[in-house]
DNA sequence: CGCCGCGTTTGATCTGCGTCAATCGTCCTG
DNA sequence: CAGGACGATTGACGCAGATCAAACGCGGCG
């Protein structure tokens, strides 16, 4: 399983046979401004629960995420957390309208990341529209999630947000996988609580009322999905 | 109260009087841009309560809104709805990553938008990289308030939502009118509930407990507020 | 091998908010 | 001015999910 997911991503020096390339902004540049970016890139890893960036710091860089998984969150004053979304490769993490993060990130499992200071990549994407147009897409794509996330946050029940979230990150990981019945969580009970709006015991509770009904099969790492057209009906309705 | 609103916004026939251009992602073109563009945009008007655009149909048009107030809005197959915000003026509405309109989006009170063709307007902004970069500030700081309502959906009780909504939307008016202790609220009770995840009735009560403790004071088609500072200590902690 | 630590599961109980229902207030209209 | 329509408020009650607490299971390590 853990292999599984290393599988996605690329430990590639070079860009020229990076795995995720198909899947991040990099997709819209030509060979010769792949290399040029190439050179304003650093590749930096993280262990588990490293923290990557933090709300509220300065944002100087952005990161192309290249291999696991990272929980970005906000925290209120008092402790109380909320997961805004989980990155995979492929994701661009960094924008922010203010020059602060407007979010804090870290590795769920090891993770690697290309960096680029901001002011070089913004220096390189001045005149290049179509790289413009392609970030603009990831922020209006992470809109959509984020939307649609409102949705099952404010108006859905506690059975509706966990067959909804196995089966939206079923989609996500088929998406670079190819489709699977058994579905990696590298993410906590406690990750999983915070961002479904619940509590880690009614997460467990409905893991284990989904397994009871056979909808799923817990196993180490996650779930397999014994049958995806009822976790499909419970997160529709 | 209504002529408070009204205030915001234009009903000038041309861009070059237009009050809420600084707002607007039409504040990042010049003179000559802004009179090419001027051409490609014809305005609408909408009655209270009705639709201007609606989730799922085919997205051929960007809006700028230039007067009033809407809501845009997800629905569930059974009826369940989550609005996902409130549009004033100078909002830029149609971006969509599929296009298929991610939500709907319908009048409160009397709407002047100005409605551009999706294609005309592509054409226009190919080469201007710095309607572009604003268009995608404009993305970026939606998702950072999308994400801050993630906070408030999954984790906040019912009087800190309350409160938090109050105090960010006399924040959002007061950046266009200047600040006022008395808060327009054209939307409903129920458009209140749907945006902050609650029923009608517990908006009720949270607003008549607020006034009890002197917070606010409910007025005819908006609220005083009579202790900011008490209010923005609930919508904090 | 046995002990420990930590994440997860399960159980018992509590409560904030939802649900259902009645009443109120305001505006509109005949 | 009476009657009705509709949104808002208030009250009584129930329940989904939170809270509190205990037990489980598995991997790591002495």
């Amino acid at each position: 399983m853990k292999a599984f997911l290393a599988a996605i991503g690329s430990n590639g020096q070079s860009c020229a046979d990076c795995l995720v390339r198909p899947f991040s902004i990099c997709a819209s540049l030509d060979k010769t401004e792949m290399q040029e970016f190439e050179r304003l890139s650093r590749h930096a890893h993280f262990a588990p629960c490293e923290t990557v960036f933090a709300e509220e710091e300065m944002a100087i860089s952005f990161y192309n995420l290249i291999e696991g998984v990272m929980r970005l969150y906000k925290l209120l004053p008092d402790g109380r957390r909320q997961i805004v979304g989980f990155a995979l490769p492929g994701d661009f993490l960094g924008m922010t309208a203010s020059g602060r993060n407007a979010f804090s990130a870290d590795a769920i499992n090891a993770v690697a990341v290309c960096r680029f200071s901001k002011v070089s990549f913004q220096r390189f994407a001045e005149d290049k529209p179509h790289l413009l147009r392609r970030i603009n897409e990831f922020a209006i794509r992470e809109l959509s999630q984020a939307r649609e996330h409102m949705v099952l946050l404010g108006r859905r029940s506690a059975e509706e947000k966990v067959a909804t979230f196995l089966v939206s990150w079923r989609d996500r990981l088929a998406r670079q996988n190819g489709a699977s019945a058994t579905l990696p969580l590298p993410m906590s009970r406690q990750d999983i609580a915070d961002y479904l709006g619940l509590t880690i015991e009614t997460v467990s509770r409905t893991f284990t009322k989904l397994e009871r009904v056979g909808v799923i099969e817990i196993i180490s790492g996650g779930v397999r999905l014994l049958d995806p057209a009822r976790a499909e009906a419970l997160a529709a309705a």
